[in-house]
DNA sequence: TGTCCTATCCAAAGCGCTTTGGATTTTTTG
DNA sequence: CAAAAAATCCAAAGCGCTTTGGATAGGACA
């Protein structure tokens, strides 16, 4: 059914019945009415491509999803796809994916621009010096950061957690509790999050009077495995940590792992502090939550940054914005005070 | 830059233009190939929705994506994605993701045909007895079931892991070690998979001559504190079993830490054998697998999906296409002979 | 009753592409 | 060398919508 046969079944025009259901206020409301109704009955909607043609928008906006080293999606995007995806589609958008390996990404941003497939881009995953950002500024599509990255010449806008402070905080928490030997298991640290992390542990234990140790900090790709091998190596070290910090839940399970394994109880003997994305499927929310935690809701995020860019792109003359979540810091049951050995 | 400009800059006109770009047979390969150098130089790309209008493909594949509980979202999807947009992107389709809450979905799908915005969809989580499968042959959208519901009146294409046979293997497997009080943690079973598991778990426990006991099986939504508390309260009990069959790796990863907190390692004194879809950031692959697991992995059946979604589509009028996958039986370090206590 | 205004409606152009049917050029053939 | 065939190319219609500019109907007013 076209627009064509509904405005001939309803004995009106075109004009008319586009204009009726899309709320224009040269048409009497009770042709509205009718019109709309008419429009459930016959399950009526327009033509989305025709409809993008003429309107110049496409009502979509576009993630472009990196597969690292061809393997690894991260699981933190379906929670954000969740939270963008009910944002937008209470406002008429939808959403292209787009997959690509670690290179083709700027193919993929060229690509949108010149097709016109997008309204919008929200970028994953800054980098510290992120390419991708001046590129898109170039090409003139409306986006927005879910990150930061640094040192940019021209402004853009960005959503991020406030990852320096949350790592800080953790930390103090840690060496408020006695801890002095506290090890860090951090992201990946091309990503902008990632340093900023460090940044702040660094802050902390600076503070502190602490010294460094580059020998109980990693830095890898965060996934379960990687907390398990790493907890091992570290605890087997002649002066192990007695507090571990770490940058998600799921190498923290691989922590949990290694230390149960070593015979260690969390809380008891090691201390865990994670930051927590609160990944739908993961453990959290509870009255006591097993991993004392810097918390932000990935989900939260993804809807907020949906918000933003919708903003944008109704306002895109407007200035960049920018918006700075600070994490909450939740106490559960991997922490607990030094003890001597 | 729109084809009106950029055949203007060839010198030639738009149908010959667009003929050199869509591989027709009318153009020189002389003029073809000076067309497809200038769209590069030119970084010149068909717009999609103008495209899409005059060719009635939307080169769209939709999924609609359901929040359960307007919470939890499954995390298998980013895995499933991965591998069907790295398959689609090849074919220049994109994906189109939808977010609804649970009653939404019918509605989605019936705009998505009246909207023409995508040329086929992807069911996910199959029901029993799905209404989503009648409604999409009504609606005359290309789909393809990731999964099976049972008894429709009409064929429809499929693609599903023999999860029956997966689990009845899973669980010869551990008679096979002297178990004979095996608990069973499933998921929900309005969900057809979830059914189907529990048969092959029946089967083979009935092959052997065990009765079946409902107080040591459990359905639930697949997630880690499921496993954990289940494993808790079922431990607990007078009688407990000497092993665990667990529908997923992530509820598994709570049976771990239960039986852990209870003084308990896995394979020596409670074996483990969980279904594992093969996330990519959950620990698998290695040499010595954490579980023993029936595996098939998740990303790839995206592929393989996409791959038949788009034959489907190319060929509407093809009887319904089927595939079955067997999963890998794989040993871990989480299984080991009864032992008498 | 005739004029003007407002409310309501409509015909047609245009969005950027594909594709039909026909025109033009080049090559082949008798 | 002329005519037929093959190889190229093009103008224009159409995809389903929005939107401009204009037409028509109904009421208010003198």
């Amino acid at each position: 059914m076209n627009l064509k046969q509904f405005s001939q079944i309803l004995n009106l025009s075109q004009t008319t019945v586009s204009r009726a259901l899309n709320g224009f206020p040269e048409v009497s409301e009770k042709t509205r009415n009718r019109v709309l109704s008419a429009a459930i009955e016959y399950n009526y909607h327009p033509n989305t491509q025709a409809k993008s043609l003429a309107t110049g928008k496409s009502m979509a906006i576009g993630h472009v999803l990196p597969i690292f080293k061809k393997e690894i999606i991260n699981p933190i995007f379906t929670d954000f796809i969740a939270g963008t995806g009910e944002v937008l589609s209470r406002s008429g958008y939808h959403m292209a994916i787009t997959v690509v390996d670690d290179q083709g990404e700027e193919a993929a941003y060229r690509e949108m621009a010149s097709k016109k497939s997008v309204d919008g881009v929200i970028l994953h995953g800054p980098r510290e010096n992120d390419s991708r950002i001046p590129l898109l500024q170039e090409l003139g599509i409306p986006f927005l950061v879910h990150g930061r990255a640094q040192e940019m010449s021209k402004a853009y806008s960005w959503f991020d957690v406030n990852n320096c402070r949350a790592f800080r905080r953790a930390t103090e928490l840690l060496l408020d509790l006695g801890h002095r030997r506290i090890a860090l298991l951090n992201g990946l640290e091309y990503m902008d999050f990632a340093v900023r992390r460090r940044k702040g542990y660094e802050q902390a234990l600076e503070s502190a009077g602490i010294s460094i140790d580059p020998a109980i900090m990693r830095s890898e790709e965060m996934m379960e495995p990687y907390g398990f091998s790493a907890t091992m190596q570290i605890m087997k070290m002649p002066n192990p940590p007695t507090a571990f910090l770490v940058s998600s839940v799921i190498p923290a399970m691989g922590v949990q792992r290694a230390l149960l394994k070593l015979g260690l109880q969390p809380a008891e003997d090691v201390s865990i502090v994670i930051h927590d994305d609160l990944l739908s499927f993961l453990p959290a929310d509870a009255v006591n939550p097993l991993f004392t935690a810097s918390r932000s809701s990935v989900k939260e995020a993804g809807k907020r940054c949906a918000e933003m860019l919708l903003q944008q792109i109704k306002n895109p003359q407007a200035p960049p914005l920018t918006e700075l979540w600070e994490a909450e810091l939740i106490i559960g049951e991997s922490t607990g005070p030094m003890r001597n050995h």
